[in-house]
DNA sequence: GGAAAAATCACACCTTCGTATGAGGGCTTC
DNA sequence: GAAGCCCTCATACGAAGGTGTGATTTTTCC
């Protein structure tokens, strides 16, 4: 999180730098207005986006009123919130690749946690892992 | 299904008949009424199974009272009953091998009929088939 | 601020899955 | 009895999944 922070602020500094230097020493002077505003709002919003996916990420679980999660069979498993939201996805029918896309992390990281996730789970694969995490009320 | 019942006859008469040489050829009266019933429900039972197997092969679906198979839509998909059988043991977590050692057939056949499935379903893998397959009530 | 837990990643290796293609036998239906 | 569907099986190949090991970084919590 602080490493976070401190990307963001150095990537802030640097981009505005860069405006400035573009500035000058093409003498761009005479772009319009619109097109400065533009290019920043593009930037930085490509950098909201990045550290918002940093910082927001999700710690709870999503709420669905026709479900209740079993928390006290996921303590008992020590099942942690990031492998339960890989089973959840696992449980969508999406592969390891698409996971591991969607939470923009490596495949072998989902390897890992999908790995995990059936020792505690004791199952062999995937779609065992299925049944069982429905069956054990970790998935609707 | 005639081919079954004729197997089943002449592998009845067989036996008949392979009792009888083996009573008279080797002399075996004097062996209990006991022996001789147990080998023939022994030798029937074995043929009994293996008939069994082949004629009461389940045509229609496992009846489940909380369970309404869709059936118009399987209809629609045109979704054979062996389809439908591997699709079942599929959403409980089978492995292709187990599902060929339960219905006694090749891997290879399971992995057509899964092939077929997944174009009739429109997806890609068994998990996705799962989920599709809830969606579409073709299992509970 | 240090220990413990959680998350991240890599890489090699093996297994299982899925696709493509072709083929043969059994049953139904016209 | 030919046409068509279903079920069966094979083989080969590429894709995806799963294991084992080891390591670093982040986060949490006392």
């Amino acid at each position: 999180m602080k490493k976070t922070i401190l990307v963001y602020g150095i990537s802030l500094a640097a981009l505005v730098g860069l405006l400035r230097f573009v500035e000058y020493r093409f003498f761009i002077h005479d772009l319009s207005l619109e097109f400065y505003v533009g290019t920043v709002a593009l930037l930085f919003t490509g950098l909201g986006i990045w550290a918002g996916q940093k910082l927001t990420r999700r710690r709870t679980v999503l709420v669905n009123p026709n479900f209740a999660l079993n928390e006290t069979e996921l303590r008992r498993l020590a099942i942690s919130p990031r492998e339960l939201e890989v089973l959840e996805l696992i449980s969508k029918g999406l592969s390891n690749q698409e996971i591991a896309d969607q939470l923009f992390v490596s495949v072998n990281t989902i390897k890992t946690h999908t790995s995990n996730l059936f020792l505690k789970l004791d199952v062999k694969r995937r779609t065992q892992a299925i049944q069982r995490a429905k069956e054990l009320q970790f998935i609707p």
